[in-house]
DNA sequence: CTGTAATCCTGCGAGC
DNA sequence: TGCTCGCAGGATTACA
């Protein structure tokens, strides 16, 4: 369904005030600014709002678990986080919507919707903040196992698509590919946004059927996908309001969207005016003369 | 197999 | 000016 021009007028504008849910630049620019800061600390304390996040699983005696562990390193898979411990286990976490995952000075004032402070042992703080509570943050006894159980949720990472099994997985479904390039059980990691995105760079239009998608196609999708998010890296992912580093930095990438929230603003490719409509539930931004529906 | 929609949640702008 | 309302969406689940 089309949505109507004032509609997607209203849509455009409230897109930018939005908030950004962090995908996988922005969840691998946080591992990035974590590490130098947080690898090889000690945790000193901690404390836990009483708000209920999505999902937490903890174990009983997880402060006296948590305290005296040090920080062996940091992993990203997705649009997760493991943080290492040396007594084998891990907190796994994931942002959700608005989740920021931060180390600051102790003496910063605590912010609102702050859930998980962890004291660290150089007298700084790594916090867990999250406004809408659609992150998590769970304590697993062995960090290996919740990188396996990881594994066997969880598509490719977007550095690592089979090529072959790409084209086969992609031509063997009748699905809407943004509905598809969502699916974190097929490629692991994007959003809505890098979705939308990565359809403008392919060509492709966001309701085109994977069956429909030819061998070519099929590559120059995985290529976009791959260079879209090696793009957002590099820019240290989108910050629309909220998200931010694990140093508390804003990304950069939304400078370069070329059709998310762009809804009635030209193409900058051909002019045309981006529009949005509704697949798999989500808003899908799409330029109608360079991506055509096949 | 496919899609749709509700669920969790808060912030914020539009409109009255 | 202050209220209500709708919408934003990641992951999961229920249901058509």
């Amino acid at each position: 369904m089309l949505l109507s021009y004032p509609s997607s007028l209203r849509i455009h504008h409230s897109a930018f005030r939005t908030l950004v849910m962090p995908e996988l630049p922005e969840v691998e620019t946080v591992a990035r600014d974590l590490r130098p800061l947080l690898v090889g600390r000690t945790i000193t304390a901690v404390t836990r709002s009483k708000l209920k996040l999505r999902n937490p699983w903890w174990p009983a005696g997880e402060k006296a678990y948590l305290i005296g562990q040090r920080v062996l390193a940091i992993h990203r898979r997705a649009k997760y986080l493991r943080v290492e411990l040396t007594g084998g286990g891990c907190l796994l976490v994931h942002l959700g919507m608005t989740g920021q995952f931060t180390v600051v000075p102790a003496s910063a004032p605590t912010e609102t919707h702050t859930h998980f402070v962890f004291e660290l042992d150089d007298g700084k703080q790594l916090r867990f903040r999250d406004a809408r509570r659609f992150g998590s943050v769970e304590l697993h006894a062995s960090d290996t196992a919740a990188a396996a159980t990881l594994d066997s949720q969880l598509g490719w990472e977007p550095n690592d698509i089979d090529p072959v099994e790409f084209t086969t997985g992609v031509r063997s479904s009748k699905r809407a590919l943004k509905a598809r390039l969502l699916d974190q059980t097929f490629v692991a990691g994007i959003g809505n946004i890098y979705a939308d995105e990565s359809l403008f760079r392919a060509k492709i239009h966001p309701e085109t059927r994977g069956v429909k998608v030819s061998i070519a196609g099929c590559d120059v999708l995985r290529i976009a996908i791959q260079q879209v998010i090696a793009k957002a890296i590099e820019s240290r992912g989108s910050t629309i309001r909220d998200y931010v580093g694990g140093s508390g930095l804003r990304g950069g990438f939304q400078h370069e969207f070329a059709v998310y929230g762009r809804t009635g603003e030209a193409c900058v490719s051909c002019a045309t005016t981006i529009q949005v409509i509704r697949v798999a539930g989500r808003s899908s931004h799409f330029c109608p003369k360079c991506q055509r529906k096949k």
